[in-house]
RNA sequence: GCGGAUGUGGCGAAAUUGGCAGACGCACUAGACUUAGGAUCUAGCGCCGCAAGGCAUGUGGGUUCGACCCCCUCCAUCCGCACCA
């Protein structure tokens, strides 16, 4: 593997950090999600400061001072702790460490920049060692001249603020620990805040050895020091983001062509009548020769100097949504009057995963488009809904290391294992069919022995992502061929609340099934065929009357109750209200009609199919799709009376049947003289009697 | 470490505004129909108890006439970010 350096584009993103911030505060998006991105961005408001260095090596021989003209600019969020810097840390890969470092400190420098550059990325992060390397050279404080030991260390990132901070270890964890590791002495700044065995990071103390700061609180003097710094020259109020600009070139895939050529190194866009830009055909899509996209290796697209990388698939998910709202425009992405009618995406459906990409980048690219007047919003989607991810129901076989035996998850603590994903579509429950484990990944195991539990070889078991990695994917075709799309979707959403997460557990579809052909039934008869009836006896030789006043009101509770739901995307107690009102139809002998018509009609999003092919067979021509929702009446469902929990002291008792409208006056009597209240009161007389119209009735005694 | 979420029967869950905990479904038990049942129907099904009743929404506390719901403590699980000064 080599390492090469390649030309990327990047997306300016990070010119649009604080409007994407500011535009959360307008849409209607799930707080972890807006949570995600407000960190992803990253705002942080604080000052750069600049220092003056000197090498104190050469003062103490009494030579002259080296005059080094570059500074150390740092970043911080903590002006206030000014006269808390007991050291200053820079990035190992800042400019000005083989400027600042002296003579006596050069060795060991370059030893610790050896080290840092033979550690990984991945070791940086995963093992947080404290390490550092003094460079000999001194910032001094502006505000009192005190000399402040520059030291190196991996813990400062070059890429944020300027690459370098000033330590305040009273304050800081990380500053702390770097400054008891290398017995930096710390200045308490924060006097009984800071306990010498802790950082404190409060905001709230009053400081102290803080010179023209002391007493002052801090949170106050943050603006104090940055107005003192701007006077002085030596810095500036300064906002900086976590956010980087987004690389938007691929060399690796297929994507769309930039509308760029070069000349001489530099790149210009192509005019309007050299557009658009087509891809070529081609038959490979393999890399260029240097590491470049597909397209390094077409030479008529080379010849024209075109640029050969290509755009990320995030380029056309950012904007396909207005689009979508003029697909057939071949004069430009989306007529701005189309776009002015169709407005925002209302409602978007999508996964957390898309937090700090798609749904970051098409904010952007709705802002830049708003910006450049091409549609009139600046936000793509007003609502924001996260559905919970599926998750894989992962198993595990363990491998005794070194050897080919698989043991038992029960035995396996006995041994020393490797833990290996199983196929989960070869082990039953937590079963392992052993002769398919045999002949998987073309007999890789064939040879493997199997160390058993009464007879069976029992896998782990682990929730996870739901990964072909993992070994834990279930296709969902086996399901849709078994019972159908309709049974599928709507166990789905009968699964329970869309945005939680859950792993995939089948055991429940047949319930769905179920209710399904008891709907059939409702119109079908296995050996009758259509038992569906007309009201209207002239319509049919079905004829079966009006609806009952009951039959009534098990669909308009329905009605409803679908609508509440639907509208708040409960979905799973929507698909259980549709089967309470099944199970109530069926106990009613109901096939009339005028019942079931609207069920179906409110039944589409949930069943499309099945709804389709009932109304199609009850005679309509015209799809149930173009059906309008039944209109809820609330007079098929009013009660003239209400079954009233009766409670003592906040425990249920009894219940009572009583008129709706019955008031507190009417109620206490009826209820006092109750026989179960009676025996519950022993004698004793209430204290209070609570009645809440229509809820409850509870008796304090 | 920081941030977000979630904890309710054997299982998936419901309880929409603080007011009958467990709707609906799975699994299970018994029965009916049947040549048959992976079809359908009937009944039962939180736990303890013969019953009366008691106990139950992760833990411990608080507010309230009344708490799955509000407040505080702790625990567990999942997700995201992970040295951002």
């Amino acid at each position: 593997m080599v390492k090469k350096k390649l030309r990327q584009w990047y997306l300016r993103i990070t010119e649009y950090a604080d409007r994407l911030l500011q535009g959360l505060q307008t849409v209607d998006f799930s707080d972890a999600m807006k949570e995600m991105q407000t960190n992803w961005i990253g705002k942080s408001i604080g000052a750069e400061i600049s220092f003056e260095i000197k090498a104190a090596s050469h003062e103490q021989e009494g030579t002259k001072p080296k005059a080094l003209s570059s500074k150390l600019i740092v970043y911080t969020t903590r002006p206030d702790t000014i006269f808390g810097v007991d050291f200053m840390v820079v990035s190992p890969e800042h400019e000005l460490v083989k400027l600042i470092t002296t003579a006596e400190q050069k060795a060991e420098v370059e030893k610790y920049i050896d080290y840092v550059n033979s550690r990984s990325e991945r070791e940086r992060m995963a093992e947080k060692k404290i390490t550092g390397c003094f460079t000999g050279a001194y910032a001094i404080n502006p505000f009192n001249a005190k000399p402040i030991p520059v030291w190196i260390s991996e813990y400062v990132l070059a890429g944020y603020g300027t690459g370098a901070i000033m330590a305040v270890p009273c304050g800081d964890e990380r500053d702390f620990k770097f400054a008891k590791h290398f017995n930096i002495p710390i200045t308490n700044i924060i006097g009984d805040h800071f306990n010498g065995e802790e950082a404190n990071d409060t905001k709230e103390a009053k400081l102290t050895n803080s010179d023209f700061l002391n007493g002052i609180v801090m949170k106050d003097a943050i603006d104090l020091v940055v107005k003192q710094i701007e006077t002085l020259g030596i810095g500036k109020k300064k906002i900086n983001y976590r956010m980087r600009d987004a690389a938007f070139s691929r060399q690796r895939y297929w994507g769309e062509p930039f509308p760029i050529k070069w000349k001489d190194g530099t790149a210009y866009p192509l005019s309007e009548n050299e557009l658009p830009l087509l891809l070529p055909k081609v038959d490979s899509y393999s890399p260029g020769p240097e590491g470049e996209g597909p397209l390094a290796n077409i030479p008529e697209w080379v010849a024209k100097e075109l640029e050969t990388n290509t755009m990320p698939g995030y380029a056309g998910s950012s904007w396909y949504f207005l689009r979508y709202m003029d697909p057939h425009n071949d004069v430009t992405f989306c007529d701005r009057k189309v776009s002015d009618y169709w407005n925002q995406v209302d409602l978007y459906i999508g996964g957390t995963e898309h937090a700090v990409g798609h749904l970051l980048y098409s904010r952007m690219w709705t802002k830049a488009l708003y910006d450049l007047g091409f549609i009139g919003y600046d936000e793509p989607f007003k609502k924001l809904l996260n559905q919970g991810m599926i998750q894989g129901s992962s198993r595990f076989v363990y491998r005794i290391q070194g050897t080919n035996k698989f043991v038992s998850a029960g035995l396996k603590s006995q041994y020393e294992t490797n833990e290996l994903h199983a196929d989960v579509n070869f082990v039953d429950g937590v079963e392992l069919d052993i002769e398919a484990f045999k002949k998987w990944r073309n007999g890789e195991y064939a040879n493997a022995e199997f160390i058993l539990e009464d007879g069976k070889y029992i896998c782990g078991a682990e929730v996870e992502k739901m990964s072909k990695s993992k070994f834990n994917t279930v296709n969902p075709d086996d399901l849709v061929a078994r019972y159908g799309a309709d049974t599928f979707r709507m166990y789905e959403m009968f699964l329970g609340p869309v945005e939680q997460s859950k792993p995939w557990d089948t055991k429940g579809i047949e319930g769905v099934h179920r209710f399904l052909k008891k709907l059939w039934r409702l119109f079908f008869d296995e050996t009758k065929g259509p038992i569906w009836t007309e009201s209207a006896p002239s319509l049919s030789e079905r004829a079966g009357g009006e609806a009952t006043a009951e039959e009534l009101k098990t669909l308009h509770k329905t009605i409803k109750k679908i609508e509440d739901d639907t509208e708040r995307f409960s979905f799973n107690t929507a698909v259980s209200a549709f089967m309470v009102c099944v199970n109530e139809l069926a106990d009613l002998k109901c096939n009339k009609r005028e019942v079931l018509e609207p069920v179906l009609i409110m039944l589409v999003p949930y069943a499309p199919h099945i709804a389709e092919e009932l109304w199609k067979a009850l005679g309509n021509s015209n799809s149930i799709l173009d059906a309008s929702f039944p209109i809820f009446e609330a007079k098929y469902v009013a009660e003239s009376t209400k079954e009233y929990p009766v409670s003592i002291n906040g425990k249920l008792r009894t219940t009572l049947s009583l008129d709706i409208n019955i008031s507190q006056q009417e109620v206490e009597p009826i209820v006092l003289a109750n026989e179960t209240v009676q025996k519950w009161l022993e004698g004793k007389a209430q204290k209070k009697i609570i009645f809440v119209k229509g809820k409850m009735i509870n008796i304090v005694i």
